[in-house]
DNA sequence: GTCTATAAACCGATAGAC
DNA sequence: GTCTATCGGTTTATAGAC
Protein backbone atom coordinates (compact mmCIF):
# COMPACT_ATOMS: atom_id res chain seq x y z
CA UNK A 1 0.00 0.00 0.00
CA UNK A 2 3.20 2.56 0.07
CA UNK A 3 3.64 4.47 -2.71
CA UNK A 4 7.57 4.26 -2.36
CA UNK A 5 9.81 1.43 -4.52
CA UNK A 6 11.80 0.35 -1.45
CA UNK A 7 9.35 -2.46 0.05
CA UNK A 8 11.07 -5.89 -0.32
CA UNK A 9 8.11 -6.93 -2.99
CA UNK A 10 9.54 -3.53 -5.12
CA UNK A 11 13.56 -4.43 -5.10
CA UNK A 12 12.31 -8.11 -6.59
CA UNK A 13 13.45 -9.62 -2.93
CA UNK A 14 10.11 -11.78 -2.48
CA UNK A 15 11.13 -13.63 -5.74
CA UNK A 16 14.62 -14.32 -4.42
CA UNK A 17 12.88 -15.18 -1.59
CA UNK A 18 11.11 -17.53 -2.58
CA UNK A 19 13.78 -19.29 -5.12
CA UNK A 20 16.09 -19.35 -1.40
CA UNK A 21 13.32 -21.17 0.21
CA UNK A 22 12.84 -23.88 -3.00
CA UNK A 23 16.59 -24.47 -2.90
CA UNK A 24 16.58 -25.20 1.13
CA UNK A 25 13.68 -27.49 1.15
CA UNK A 26 15.23 -29.61 -1.69
CA UNK A 27 18.49 -29.64 0.89
CA UNK A 28 15.82 -30.59 3.28
CA UNK A 29 14.07 -33.58 1.36
CA UNK A 30 17.61 -34.95 0.70
CA UNK A 31 18.54 -34.97 3.90
CA UNK A 32 15.23 -36.05 5.68
CA UNK A 33 14.82 -38.92 3.22
CA UNK A 34 18.42 -39.53 4.33
CA UNK A 35 18.32 -39.41 8.14
CA UNK A 36 14.89 -38.89 8.97
CA UNK A 37 13.11 -35.96 10.68
CA UNK A 38 14.65 -36.51 13.72
CA UNK A 39 18.26 -37.62 12.68
CA UNK A 40 18.78 -35.07 9.93
CA UNK A 41 20.18 -32.26 11.29
CA UNK A 42 19.36 -28.00 10.22
CA UNK A 43 23.25 -27.89 10.03
CA UNK A 44 23.44 -30.60 7.12
CA UNK A 45 20.79 -29.06 5.75
CA UNK A 46 21.98 -25.64 5.61
CA UNK A 47 25.58 -26.55 4.34
CA UNK A 48 23.68 -28.60 1.30
CA UNK A 49 21.73 -25.22 0.77
CA UNK A 50 24.86 -23.02 0.40
CA UNK A 51 24.62 -21.62 4.35
CA UNK A 52 24.85 -22.16 7.86
CA UNK A 53 21.64 -23.41 10.04
CA UNK A 54 21.08 -20.23 11.54
CA UNK A 55 20.93 -18.09 8.35
CA UNK A 56 18.17 -20.37 7.13
CA UNK A 57 16.60 -19.58 10.11
CA UNK A 58 15.52 -16.21 8.52
CA UNK A 59 13.11 -18.50 6.03
CA UNK A 60 12.14 -21.60 8.15
CA UNK A 61 12.24 -20.54 12.10
CA UNK A 62 12.10 -23.31 13.41
CA UNK A 63 12.29 -26.97 12.65
CA UNK A 64 9.03 -28.16 12.55
CA UNK A 65 8.17 -24.99 10.03
CA UNK A 66 10.79 -26.71 7.70
CA UNK A 67 9.09 -30.20 7.83
CA UNK A 68 5.75 -28.87 7.10
CA UNK A 69 7.45 -26.90 3.99
CA UNK A 70 8.89 -30.04 3.33
CA UNK A 71 5.74 -32.12 3.56
CA UNK A 72 3.70 -29.55 1.68
CA UNK A 73 5.91 -30.34 -1.30
CA UNK A 74 5.25 -33.71 -1.24
CA UNK A 75 2.22 -32.88 -1.45
CA UNK A 76 1.77 -30.65 -4.45
CA UNK A 77 4.63 -33.13 -6.41
CA UNK A 78 2.78 -36.72 -5.57
CA UNK A 79 -1.03 -37.84 -6.04
CA UNK A 80 -2.51 -34.42 -6.23
CA UNK A 81 -1.38 -33.64 -9.91
CA UNK A 82 -3.02 -36.97 -10.88
CA UNK A 83 -6.29 -35.67 -9.12
CA UNK A 84 -6.24 -32.39 -11.16
CA UNK A 85 -7.87 -34.61 -13.55
CA UNK A 86 -10.70 -35.68 -12.12
CA UNK A 87 -10.93 -39.06 -13.15
CA UNK A 88 -13.34 -41.68 -11.79
CA UNK A 89 -14.16 -45.02 -11.64
CA UNK A 90 -11.52 -47.20 -12.78
CA UNK A 91 -9.89 -44.43 -14.51
CA UNK A 92 -9.43 -43.06 -10.74
CA UNK A 93 -7.12 -46.80 -10.73
CA UNK A 94 -5.30 -46.46 -13.71
CA UNK A 95 -4.01 -43.12 -12.47
CA UNK A 96 -2.93 -44.58 -9.32
CA UNK A 97 -1.03 -47.36 -10.38
CA UNK A 98 0.29 -44.74 -13.07
CA UNK A 99 1.27 -42.38 -10.48
CA UNK A 100 3.07 -45.42 -8.50
CA UNK A 101 5.11 -46.16 -11.95
CA UNK A 102 6.16 -42.45 -11.77
CA UNK A 103 7.39 -42.79 -8.13
CA UNK A 104 10.03 -45.07 -9.32
CA UNK A 105 11.19 -42.29 -11.38
CA UNK A 106 11.63 -40.03 -8.36
CA UNK A 107 13.32 -42.33 -5.36
CA UNK A 108 13.81 -39.30 -2.70
CA UNK A 109 10.27 -39.19 -3.05
CA UNK A 110 9.69 -42.50 -2.03
CA UNK A 111 12.16 -42.76 0.84
CA UNK A 112 10.72 -39.38 2.11
CA UNK A 113 7.34 -40.65 2.72
CA UNK A 114 8.48 -44.40 3.91
CA UNK A 115 11.08 -42.60 6.55
CA UNK A 116 8.88 -39.69 7.30
CA UNK A 117 5.49 -41.87 7.98
CA UNK A 118 7.28 -44.46 9.79
CA UNK A 119 8.48 -42.19 12.36
CA UNK A 120 5.11 -40.27 12.37
CA UNK A 121 3.82 -43.73 14.06
CA UNK A 122 4.52 -42.31 17.57
CA UNK A 123 1.29 -39.57 18.29
CA UNK A 124 3.94 -36.84 19.15
CA UNK A 125 5.42 -36.46 16.31
CA UNK A 126 4.73 -33.30 14.39
CA UNK A 127 3.43 -35.28 11.06
CA UNK A 128 1.33 -37.92 12.84
CA UNK A 129 -1.65 -35.95 12.09
CA UNK A 130 -0.03 -35.32 8.62
CA UNK A 131 0.25 -39.15 7.76
CA UNK A 132 -2.71 -40.51 9.38
CA UNK A 133 -4.83 -37.80 7.39
CA UNK A 134 -3.07 -38.45 3.61
CA UNK A 135 -4.06 -42.48 4.34
CA UNK A 136 -7.50 -42.12 5.40
CA UNK A 137 -7.62 -39.64 2.33
CA UNK A 138 -6.49 -41.63 -0.37
CA UNK A 139 -8.38 -44.79 1.14
CA UNK A 140 -11.66 -42.25 0.76
CA UNK A 141 -10.50 -42.04 -2.97
CA UNK A 142 -9.70 -45.44 -3.80
CA UNK A 143 -13.46 -46.67 -2.29
CA UNK A 144 -15.11 -43.95 -3.82
CA UNK A 145 -13.81 -45.57 -7.11
CA UNK A 146 -14.35 -48.93 -6.41
CA UNK A 147 -17.89 -48.61 -5.45
CA UNK A 148 -18.16 -47.11 -8.99
CA UNK A 149 -16.94 -49.84 -10.38
CA UNK A 150 -19.01 -52.38 -8.37
CA UNK A 151 -22.43 -50.77 -9.67
CA UNK A 152 -21.12 -51.13 -13.38
CA UNK A 153 -20.19 -54.77 -12.54
CA UNK A 154 -16.53 -54.30 -13.00
CA UNK A 155 -15.36 -55.19 -9.12
CA UNK A 156 -15.48 -59.06 -8.46
CA UNK A 157 -19.17 -59.18 -6.82
CA UNK A 158 -17.71 -61.00 -3.32
CA UNK A 159 -15.40 -57.99 -2.61
CA UNK A 160 -16.37 -55.40 -0.73
CA UNK A 161 -15.29 -51.44 -2.70
CA UNK A 162 -14.01 -50.26 0.86
CA UNK A 163 -11.82 -53.77 1.15
CA UNK A 164 -10.51 -53.47 -2.27
CA UNK A 165 -9.68 -49.66 -1.22
CA UNK A 166 -7.66 -50.88 1.36
CA UNK A 167 -5.60 -53.88 -0.23
CA UNK A 168 -4.81 -51.30 -3.18
CA UNK A 169 -3.75 -49.22 -0.63
CA UNK A 170 -1.70 -51.51 1.66
CA UNK A 171 0.04 -53.26 -1.00
CA UNK A 172 1.35 -49.70 -2.69
CA UNK A 173 2.71 -48.87 0.29
CA UNK A 174 4.11 -52.09 0.97
CA UNK A 175 5.46 -52.49 -2.79
CA UNK A 176 7.81 -49.29 -2.25
CA UNK A 177 8.82 -50.62 0.86
CA UNK A 178 10.35 -53.25 -0.68
CA UNK A 179 11.45 -51.47 -3.74
CA UNK A 180 13.23 -49.34 -1.48
CA UNK A 181 15.71 -51.94 -0.97
CA UNK A 182 15.61 -53.76 -4.24
CA UNK A 183 15.25 -51.42 -7.30
CA UNK A 184 14.44 -54.12 -9.34
CA UNK A 185 10.93 -54.49 -9.04
CA UNK A 186 8.48 -53.20 -11.45
CA UNK A 187 6.04 -51.80 -8.95
CA UNK A 188 3.57 -50.61 -11.50
CA UNK A 189 3.31 -53.88 -13.36
CA UNK A 190 2.91 -55.96 -9.84
CA UNK A 191 0.09 -53.77 -8.86
CA UNK A 192 -1.76 -53.99 -12.28
CA UNK A 193 -1.85 -57.47 -11.98
CA UNK A 194 -3.01 -57.36 -8.51
CA UNK A 195 -5.83 -55.54 -9.15
CA UNK A 196 -6.82 -56.83 -12.09
CA UNK A 197 -7.26 -60.39 -9.61
CA UNK A 198 -9.88 -58.33 -8.19
CA UNK A 199 -11.63 -57.07 -11.11
CA UNK A 200 -14.04 -59.06 -13.93
CA UNK A 201 -12.82 -56.56 -16.27
CA UNK A 202 -9.13 -56.12 -18.13
CA UNK A 203 -7.42 -52.96 -16.51
CA UNK B 1 34.90 -77.41 34.54
CA UNK B 2 36.60 -76.59 38.01
CA UNK B 3 35.28 -78.35 41.28
CA UNK B 4 34.91 -75.21 43.42
CA UNK B 5 31.01 -73.99 43.71
CA UNK B 6 32.65 -69.92 43.80
CA UNK B 7 32.26 -69.66 40.03
CA UNK B 8 28.89 -67.05 38.77
CA UNK B 9 27.54 -70.11 37.56
CA UNK B 10 28.19 -71.85 41.01
CA UNK B 11 26.12 -68.91 42.67
CA UNK B 12 23.00 -68.82 40.19
CA UNK B 13 24.33 -65.37 39.01
CA UNK B 14 24.04 -66.52 34.95
CA UNK B 15 20.09 -66.77 35.79
CA UNK B 16 19.99 -63.34 37.47
CA UNK B 17 21.95 -61.97 34.79
CA UNK B 18 19.78 -63.63 32.06
CA UNK B 19 16.62 -62.43 33.95
CA UNK B 20 18.13 -58.71 33.71
CA UNK B 21 19.26 -58.87 30.33
CA UNK B 22 15.38 -59.67 29.63
CA UNK B 23 14.50 -56.49 31.51
CA UNK B 24 16.76 -54.34 29.89
CA UNK B 25 15.46 -56.12 26.12
CA UNK B 26 11.90 -55.44 27.20
CA UNK B 27 12.59 -51.84 28.33
CA UNK B 28 14.48 -51.44 24.78
CA UNK B 29 11.68 -52.74 22.74
CA UNK B 30 9.74 -49.96 23.99
CA UNK B 31 11.86 -47.42 23.58
CA UNK B 32 12.73 -48.53 20.39
CA UNK B 33 9.23 -48.54 19.09
CA UNK B 34 8.70 -45.01 20.21
CA UNK B 35 11.22 -43.21 18.93
CA UNK B 36 13.25 -45.35 16.51
CA UNK B 37 17.03 -46.64 17.30
CA UNK B 38 18.82 -43.46 16.41
CA UNK B 39 16.74 -40.99 18.67
CA UNK B 40 15.82 -43.64 21.63
CA UNK B 41 18.61 -42.89 24.18
CA UNK B 42 20.31 -45.27 26.57
CA UNK B 43 19.58 -43.23 29.05
CA UNK B 44 15.46 -43.69 29.02
CA UNK B 45 16.04 -47.40 28.18
CA UNK B 46 18.20 -47.75 31.38
CA UNK B 47 15.67 -45.82 33.21
CA UNK B 48 12.44 -47.60 32.15
CA UNK B 49 14.80 -50.86 33.37
CA UNK B 50 15.11 -49.29 36.90
CA UNK B 51 18.85 -48.26 36.66
CA UNK B 52 21.43 -46.43 34.78
CA UNK B 53 23.21 -45.96 31.53
CA UNK B 54 26.07 -46.45 32.94
CA UNK B 55 24.85 -49.62 34.69
CA UNK B 56 23.26 -51.05 31.78
CA UNK B 57 26.88 -50.92 29.81
CA UNK B 58 27.80 -53.90 31.88
CA UNK B 59 25.54 -56.34 30.18
CA UNK B 60 25.58 -54.22 26.57
CA UNK B 61 28.65 -52.74 25.74
CA UNK B 62 27.61 -50.27 23.22
CA UNK B 63 24.15 -49.34 21.96
CA UNK B 64 24.43 -51.29 18.87
CA UNK B 65 25.01 -54.06 20.54
CA UNK B 66 21.66 -53.65 22.77
CA UNK B 67 20.17 -53.08 19.37
CA UNK B 68 21.50 -56.78 18.20
CA UNK B 69 19.61 -58.47 20.96
CA UNK B 70 16.95 -56.53 19.92
CA UNK B 71 16.19 -57.98 16.62
CA UNK B 72 17.17 -61.57 17.91
CA UNK B 73 14.31 -60.99 20.35
CA UNK B 74 11.82 -59.81 17.85
CA UNK B 75 13.09 -62.46 14.97
CA UNK B 76 11.91 -65.72 18.08
CA UNK B 77 8.91 -63.81 18.63
CA UNK B 78 7.65 -63.65 15.19
CA UNK B 79 7.04 -65.90 11.91
CA UNK B 80 10.23 -68.25 12.72
CA UNK B 81 7.93 -69.99 15.37
CA UNK B 82 5.41 -70.92 12.46
CA UNK B 83 8.45 -71.88 10.28
CA UNK B 84 9.28 -74.69 13.03
CA UNK B 85 5.96 -76.79 11.99
CA UNK B 86 7.16 -76.80 8.76
CA UNK B 87 4.38 -76.35 6.48
CA UNK B 88 4.24 -76.68 3.04
CA UNK B 89 2.15 -75.49 -0.28
CA UNK B 90 -1.11 -73.75 1.15
CA UNK B 91 -0.06 -74.15 4.55
CA UNK B 92 2.46 -71.65 4.65
CA UNK B 93 0.35 -69.62 3.71
CA UNK B 94 -2.10 -70.28 6.36
CA UNK B 95 0.11 -70.56 9.16
CA UNK B 96 1.47 -66.95 7.54
CA UNK B 97 -1.79 -65.08 7.33
CA UNK B 98 -2.85 -66.52 11.26
CA UNK B 99 0.80 -65.39 12.26
CA UNK B 100 -0.44 -61.71 11.00
CA UNK B 101 -3.44 -62.47 13.37
CA UNK B 102 -1.00 -62.88 16.21
CA UNK B 103 0.82 -59.92 15.44
CA UNK B 104 -2.13 -57.91 15.82
CA UNK B 105 -2.34 -58.82 19.66
CA UNK B 106 1.31 -57.36 19.89
CA UNK B 107 1.23 -53.60 18.66
CA UNK B 108 4.90 -53.24 19.98
CA UNK B 109 5.85 -55.97 17.79
CA UNK B 110 4.28 -54.50 14.85
CA UNK B 111 5.85 -51.27 15.98
CA UNK B 112 9.16 -52.48 16.48
CA UNK B 113 9.27 -53.74 12.89
CA UNK B 114 7.83 -50.80 11.15
CA UNK B 115 9.85 -48.60 12.77
CA UNK B 116 13.15 -49.96 12.43
CA UNK B 117 13.16 -50.99 9.65
CA UNK B 118 11.69 -47.68 7.49
CA UNK B 119 15.23 -46.06 9.58
CA UNK B 120 17.41 -49.05 8.12
CA UNK B 121 16.66 -47.99 4.52
CA UNK B 122 19.65 -46.36 5.25
CA UNK B 123 22.51 -48.32 4.16
CA UNK B 124 24.81 -47.06 7.12
CA UNK B 125 21.72 -48.16 9.71
CA UNK B 126 23.53 -50.87 11.75
CA UNK B 127 20.36 -52.87 10.98
CA UNK B 128 20.03 -52.35 7.08
CA UNK B 129 21.21 -56.11 6.13
CA UNK B 130 19.11 -57.60 8.94
CA UNK B 131 15.79 -56.45 7.10
CA UNK B 132 17.27 -57.04 3.70
CA UNK B 133 17.84 -60.11 4.68
CA UNK B 134 14.64 -60.42 6.90
CA UNK B 135 12.48 -59.74 3.31
CA UNK B 136 14.63 -61.80 1.03
CA UNK B 137 13.74 -64.96 3.53
CA UNK B 138 10.31 -63.89 3.52
CA UNK B 139 9.80 -63.60 -0.06
CA UNK B 140 11.55 -67.50 -0.66
CA UNK B 141 9.45 -69.23 1.66
CA UNK B 142 6.41 -67.64 0.15
CA UNK B 143 7.30 -68.44 -3.53
CA UNK B 144 8.71 -71.67 -2.43
CA UNK B 145 4.69 -72.53 -1.37
CA UNK B 146 3.07 -70.52 -4.20
CA UNK B 147 5.54 -72.25 -6.74
CA UNK B 148 4.39 -75.52 -4.89
CA UNK B 149 0.65 -74.75 -5.37
CA UNK B 150 0.93 -73.71 -8.90
CA UNK B 151 1.96 -77.48 -9.29
CA UNK B 152 -0.90 -78.48 -8.13
CA UNK B 153 -3.20 -75.68 -10.25
CA UNK B 154 -3.77 -74.11 -6.98
CA UNK B 155 -2.56 -70.55 -8.12
CA UNK B 156 -4.15 -68.92 -11.13
CA UNK B 157 -2.79 -70.06 -14.18
CA UNK B 158 -1.78 -66.37 -15.20
CA UNK B 159 0.48 -65.26 -11.96
CA UNK B 160 4.00 -66.03 -11.26
CA UNK B 161 4.70 -68.00 -7.69
CA UNK B 162 7.40 -65.32 -7.38
CA UNK B 163 4.53 -62.44 -7.99
CA UNK B 164 2.24 -63.89 -5.80
CA UNK B 165 4.94 -64.09 -3.38
CA UNK B 166 5.74 -60.22 -3.57
CA UNK B 167 2.41 -59.31 -3.90
CA UNK B 168 1.80 -61.49 -0.33
CA UNK B 169 4.54 -59.77 1.59
CA UNK B 170 3.90 -56.27 0.51
CA UNK B 171 0.20 -56.36 1.38
CA UNK B 172 1.04 -57.53 4.26
CA UNK B 173 3.43 -54.80 5.30
CA UNK B 174 0.96 -52.17 4.44
CA UNK B 175 -1.73 -53.86 6.04
CA UNK B 176 0.24 -54.02 9.18
CA UNK B 177 1.47 -49.98 8.69
CA UNK B 178 -2.55 -48.70 8.34
CA UNK B 179 -3.18 -50.92 11.33
CA UNK B 180 -0.63 -49.19 13.55
CA UNK B 181 -2.90 -46.01 12.51
CA UNK B 182 -6.19 -47.66 13.00
CA UNK B 183 -6.52 -50.22 14.73
CA UNK B 184 -9.74 -51.47 13.95
CA UNK B 185 -8.43 -53.20 10.45
CA UNK B 186 -9.34 -56.97 10.10
CA UNK B 187 -5.69 -57.47 9.06
CA UNK B 188 -5.74 -61.42 9.08
CA UNK B 189 -9.27 -61.41 7.53
CA UNK B 190 -8.57 -58.71 4.45
CA UNK B 191 -5.51 -60.92 3.93
CA UNK B 192 -7.24 -63.72 3.30
CA UNK B 193 -9.50 -62.28 1.29
CA UNK B 194 -6.84 -60.56 -0.82
CA UNK B 195 -5.13 -64.01 -0.85
CA UNK B 196 -7.90 -66.09 -2.68
CA UNK B 197 -8.74 -63.85 -4.94
CA UNK B 198 -5.14 -65.33 -6.56
CA UNK B 199 -5.51 -68.45 -6.01
CA UNK B 200 -8.15 -71.51 -7.71
CA UNK B 201 -9.29 -72.68 -4.43
CA UNK B 202 -10.67 -72.26 -1.24
CA UNK B 203 -7.84 -71.05 1.58
C1' DG C 1 19.51 -11.96 4.43
C1' DT C 2 23.39 -14.11 6.28
C1' DC C 3 26.89 -14.38 9.45
C1' DT C 4 29.68 -15.57 14.12
C1' DA C 5 29.31 -16.89 18.65
C1' DT C 6 27.18 -19.06 22.20
C1' DA C 7 23.63 -20.87 25.45
C1' DA C 8 21.36 -24.93 27.19
C1' DA C 9 20.39 -29.48 26.63
C1' DC C 10 21.27 -34.09 25.43
C1' DC C 11 23.98 -37.93 23.48
C1' DG C 12 27.21 -42.41 23.80
C1' DA C 13 31.15 -43.90 25.96
C1' DT C 14 34.14 -44.43 29.78
C1' DA C 15 36.98 -44.22 34.27
C1' DG C 16 36.90 -45.60 38.63
C1' DA C 17 34.61 -46.21 43.39
C1' DC C 18 32.06 -49.56 45.84
C1' DG D 1 26.73 -55.46 38.99
C1' DT D 2 25.66 -50.84 39.57
C1' DC D 3 26.81 -46.38 40.65
C1' DT D 4 28.59 -41.17 40.18
C1' DA D 5 31.05 -38.11 37.55
C1' DT D 6 32.73 -36.57 33.47
C1' DC D 7 34.66 -36.16 28.57
C1' DG D 8 33.99 -34.84 23.94
C1' DG D 9 30.69 -34.50 20.77
C1' DT D 10 26.31 -33.27 18.92
C1' DT D 11 21.76 -30.80 18.65
C1' DT D 12 18.17 -26.67 18.26
C1' DA D 13 17.59 -22.19 19.21
C1' DT D 14 18.99 -17.50 19.77
C1' DA D 15 21.37 -12.85 20.27
C1' DG D 16 23.44 -9.52 17.90
C1' DA D 17 26.85 -7.70 14.22
C1' DC D 18 26.93 -6.44 9.44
Amino acid sequence: MTTQDTTPRARGEYAKSAQRRKEIIAAAVEVFSESGFRDGSLRTVAERAGMTHAGMRHHFPTKVDLLEAVLQWREEESLERARLSHPTGIDVIRAWINSVGENSTRPALVELEAVLSAEAISADNPAHEYFTDLYQRAEALLTRAFSTMADEGQLRAEIEPSVAARLLLSTTLGLQTLWLRNRSIDTAAELKTYTAALLTVPL
